[in-house]
DNA sequence: ACACATGCATACCGGTCGGTATGTAATAGC
DNA sequence: GCTATTACATACCGACCGGTATGCATGTGT
């Protein structure tokens, strides 16, 4: 059997909605923090459903890491940079999109986040986290390489250093206006980024 | 009797001890995850000094806040912006000699990882942190403005956005590098803070 | 149709957490 | 020197945590 919506158990849906909701629970209250009890809660399964789809916490929240956080990144920003034939274009569109959806001022960053939460704690958490950020450096110092060569970015600006800056001061933005809890603050910060930007262009 | 330096009780050095293991453990595992008991054993404290100390883990926390961190940042930043009387060289001496020591690799600025971790959750917490970043913030700016009268700074930039972004950026690299664990790219991120900063020169 | 595996619910466990109650020295005030 | 208060140590508590064992219904292969 396959392919019918209703059946009672769909296994695949299950195991989603728990990824989702350990994804809500993480990003509000951190790695350490978030609580499989009311992950469950908000899900409406039990702890028979989340320790059949992952072995134990530490699991749960790798796999939130790699198919949550990765898959918001690589359709939202890898994707994109790497698709575009006009890869500075999109990358300030990107950036100017971010400014115009100020969610991120409440909870702050998914991916920053748990970077700072977890890095110093736990290896295997690093190590994920830091392989999405590589894939964020290339992607962009990649957009700005192919800007170089056609002509749209100044030819003696090091590529991956400038990327390493701008996502740093990305990740600050985000910080510092989620502590102010002040989405202007948050604009004009990304405004000076995006100003930091331009001066990247010929 | 007073300044008797080898009675058997001194408080406030008790407090100072629970104060300094605090920020420690804090340091490391965040406010939420930091253990009182552990916190206790490092000390060769028990329960008992503690909770004579501090009414509570969240008093604690506020505490070392407060008093640890504000400190640091009161004697490391703050008072040589104040006093400087070439704020833009002090500014580029205080980022330079933060990028010589990157102790800050390993665990990250102790400001940023609670303001990322506490904001959402905590509203004391937050204002604390906030208090502490606007002071930051301001005496950063009154720096730029001091350096425009005494013409090393350019007139035409908004003194306070950039104050904004340098210290986004700022806090951007540390967490960024935090996540590598690495020192290169921690210096190669300032390198790039530091240049940003020149920018600003006349 | 039957045997088996999958998908989940229920009930329970040891451990750690923050916090409290109580006891007891040491110190300060008079 | 007597008393009251301060400064801790010790022992203990309920709550919540992550994790496990078991049971049962649903689906699957033959």
């Amino acid at each position: 059997m396959r392919n019918k919506t209703h059946t009672t158990k769909q296994p695949d849906v299950t195991r989603d909605k728990i990824l989702e909701a350990a994804f809500n629970e993480i990003h509000r209250y951190g790695f350490q923090a978030a609580s499989l009890s009311s992950i469950l809660t908000h899900t409406g399964l039990t702890k028979g459903a989340l320790y059949h789809h992952f072995p134990a916490k530490h699991d749960l929240g790798l796999a939130v890491v790699d198919e949550v956080i990765g898959r918001i990144f690589t359709d939202t920003i890898f994707t994109p940079l790497r698709e575009s034939k006009h890869p500075l274009i999109t990358m300030k569109e990107i950036l100017r999109h971010k400014r115009a959806k100020p969610d991120l001022v409440e909870l702050g960053c998914p991916l920053n986040n748990l970077m700072q939460e977890m890095s110093p704690l736990d290896e295997q958490f690093r190590q994920r986290l830091n392989a999405l950020m590589q894939r964020w450096l290339d992607s962009l110092a990649d957009a700005l390489r192919r800007g170089q060569k056609q002509g749209q970015v100044r030819k003696d600006i090091n590529c991956a250093k400038a990327a390493l800056f701008i996502i740093s001061a990305l990740e600050g933005c985000v910080g510092i206006a989620k502590n102010m809890q002040s989405t202007k603050t948050y604009q004009q910060c990304f405004d000076q980024l995006i100003e930091y930007v331009s001066s990247l262009e010929v």
